[in-house]
DNA sequence: ACAGAGTCTGTCCGATCGGTCAGTTATGTT
DNA sequence: AACATAACTGACCGATCGGACAGACTCTGT
């Protein structure tokens, strides 16, 4: 018998995925899992914690992608955070294969991981933000969201959405997609 | 002075785009415009309605890509749904060009312009439908949102947009993207 | 048998949602 | 001035949401 909790994040990931965040309510992750909507709070301090749970993983290889940027500056950072960013939203979808939450929510989430000022203008840059959004951050989220959305149903193959990313991200730098 | 509905309508457009459909009340499409809450529903018979009305020329232009298609069959005809597809996509965003809705609410909104089965399973086809989804029809929504998605915040070339569609169209449906 | 920690649930709460409705104000028309 | 119609609003409603909380159940060590 799996843990409750590994069912109840198994249960929200599905769930989330087929009707985003705003559209899952906790009764309905509780009668997914069997359970009353009590018990999903016994377990998990409130909804959100349960979304950001699922994300943390995602947060810690944002962390190791920054760390690796640091000493890099320029063109060069650039690239590797372009590869970085690619690589960890591929990493992504196997971690949380069936993950496909709504991206607006996500993007008016503040207590999601966050990273610093600096790598935030830069996935700014890779990624664009719309004007008038009132994110905070989470401007790789949209990436993030840019590869869930592709590859929403279609099961494209790592290799090809690794070079679609790359192309994109590099094409939205202004920079030669070599 | 421009009329009410369409006051009504460009403030509807712009909150979608920020927050999505459900993260959108009625009370903040009316404090935005500047009248009351019950004056949005003496225009509009619902919150749906204005939706719909937001994207009824882009099901007009459907019904035209299905009456193109109709003589068509095989080969040929899904070339021709693949460009039709990702025209309606262009002129989409220049018609509606703020308009960045929730993909995931549009997925299960039944009462948005509907398509007959054959065109559904085509477009299916085109760009899949996660498993699950409760969605009735709309998988030419999702490739809406791939769209809408990808050019957030980044105001990619209708060139670049058409080309990137028609090929992520071509090889979702297995053929040679030459 | 007992106690206590851990787990789970029924029930309630305030807030907010979409939507209704009676009634008021504004705008003509005769 | 009197009236009709359209436009608009404040107040309210039922439903649903996330969350709080007291109590009940199960298990384990003594």
């Amino acid at each position: 018998m799996t843990s409750m909790r590994a069912e109840i994040l198994e249960s929200a990931a599905r769930l989330f995925a087929a009707h985003g965040f705003r559209g899952t309510s906790l009764q309905d992750i509780a009668s997914d899992v069997g359970c009353s909507k009590a018990s999903l709070l016994y377990h998990f301090t409130n909804k959100d914690a349960i979304l950001s749970e699922l994300f943390a993983p995602v947060g810690r290889d944002l962390e190791t992608i920054q760390g690796k940027l640091a000493p890099l500056d320029g063109e060069q950072a650039a690239r590797e955070a372009v590869a970085g960013l690619v690589e960890l939203a591929l990493r992504f979808r196997r971690q949380v294969k069936i993950l496909l939450v709504d991206v607006d929510d996500l993007l008016c989430r503040p207590e999601l991981p966050d990273v610093d000022s600096a790598t935030e203008s830069l996935v700014d840059a890779l990624v664009g933000r719309a004007p008038g959004q009132e994110c905070r951050v989470v401007g790789w989220m949209t990436l993030v969201g840019i590869f869930l959305t592709c590859a929403r149903g279609v099961d494209v193959p790592d290799e090809i959405m690794r070079v679609e990313l790359t192309r994109g991200a590099l094409r939205a730098l202004g920079r030669p997609t070599d």
